[in-house]
DNA sequence: TTGACATAAAATGTATACATTTTAAATTAG
DNA sequence: CTAATTTAAAATGTATACATTTTATGTCAA
């Protein structure tokens, strides 16, 4: 692989797992020196990170490990409450059966593995989701939305106590493929709301509670 | 001004200029000589504009000028519909008469300079947009718009002929100040959605036409 | 002591050079 | 002649070196 992926992947990791902390400042070359590649890279996966919501510009030098508050979460939700009914209203009808088995699987994996680690969890749910929208032939929506995910992906690493939502949410996502495949694309997109808005609400408490501590 | 800011501007100006024509493929050395500086700012701003929607990917090496298609444009209007009524609805309670005042100047601006090009009359037109926008207090939502427009910014010059419009929409972002002025938030969302959905109808139908052309 | 200015250190911007990968052409076997 | 393989050319990835800008330090006058 490219040592760009490679450090996209691994700087990404360090930041959610606290390596360097919030509000931490980084240069170029103390990551070019610390991961040991040329300050290019480091540019370039920079950039990439900071239109990502990972890493926030700070002055005409350096950049910042981006923190987390509730407020951000809230809004990150918001959009995902304007944007993913409105994919999935697109996508329901052109949702094959296929693709719901493919959904169905990932359900399968996500009820199995529990003991997964948040951030690997938060990508199966994704992969879930992002199934169903998968078909709403809208390649700027997507991209809004893959990016909308990469912004609270961020804040999964917080979530880690709120896996105790696990359970509802499952049974929500269940309801979700039952109704797709019986066609009630209404229901589904109202079931999806409600989804979201739930686990919006979970994760914004959480960050307000932590907050004092 | 930096070379990357100013390769930034020249280049996105020259592919809206249709100097490299849409689908044409261009490499990073192609652009490097061609503009008189180094592959590592070509990079830079190649990434910049491809998350701009300017350029998209093409297979492992090079990169291609994106094209037009009236699909496209209606995706994205449709992204509009769907997140600025919410952006002006946040923040219309924060909305200060110097606000509003700023924002007639503007609309004075555009109605005086009707002879300026497209693009900048489309530049005003977003900044008029973008200050009743402002306070929402919602960051995220902010960046999202401004890159929606940006995206529908490479539409700008074919919209040319569509100023045809002008007269309408001048009318229509004069209600606009008029309804936020008096506090009438709901009709004023109302009026803004009619706003972005008669633009968006105006330049998918044009777009359909030349299609065949 | 404080504040402004000069100076040094460090960080980023940019160019060039080299390494690797990708693309295209040419060659040859079938 | 076609298709597969080899080989050369070109493009991108990456590192190093240099230029410019930014930031921090320290000196000196008021």
């Amino acid at each position: 692989m490219q040592k760009k992926q490679q450090l996209y992947q691994q700087l990404k990791q360090d930041i959610q797992q606290q390596y360097w902390a919030p509000a931490q400042v980084l240069t170029q070359q103390q990551l070019a020196a610390h991961y040991a590649v040329s300050r290019i890279v480091v540019r370039d996966v920079q950039q990439q990170l900071m239109s990502e919501g990972w890493l926030s510009a700070h002055g005409k030098a350096g950049m910042q490990v981006a923190g987390f508050s509730a407020a951000e979460a809230e809004e990150l939700c918001l959009l995902r409450l304007q944007l993913e009914p409105l994919a999935l209203q697109l996508a329901a009808p052109g949702l094959s059966f296929s693709q719901l088995g493919q959904a169905e699987d990932l359900l399968t994996q996500l009820a199995a593995q529990r003991s997964l680690p948040a951030y690997q969890r938060g990508e199966l749910n994704w992969q879930f989701h992002r199934l169903l929208y998968q078909s709403c032939g809208k390649p700027h929506l997507l991209r809004l939305l893959d990016l909308l995910h990469q912004q609270v992906a961020r804040y999964l690493g917080y979530q880690e106590q709120a896996l105790a939502y696990t359970d509802t949410s499952a049974l929500e996502h269940q309801q979700l493929v039952a109704l797709l495949r019986s066609g009630n694309t209404t229901a589904a997109c109202e079931v999806l709301t409600d989804h979201i808005s739930n686990a919006s609400t979970l994760l914004v408490q959480y960050l307000k509670n932590t907050k004092g501590a």
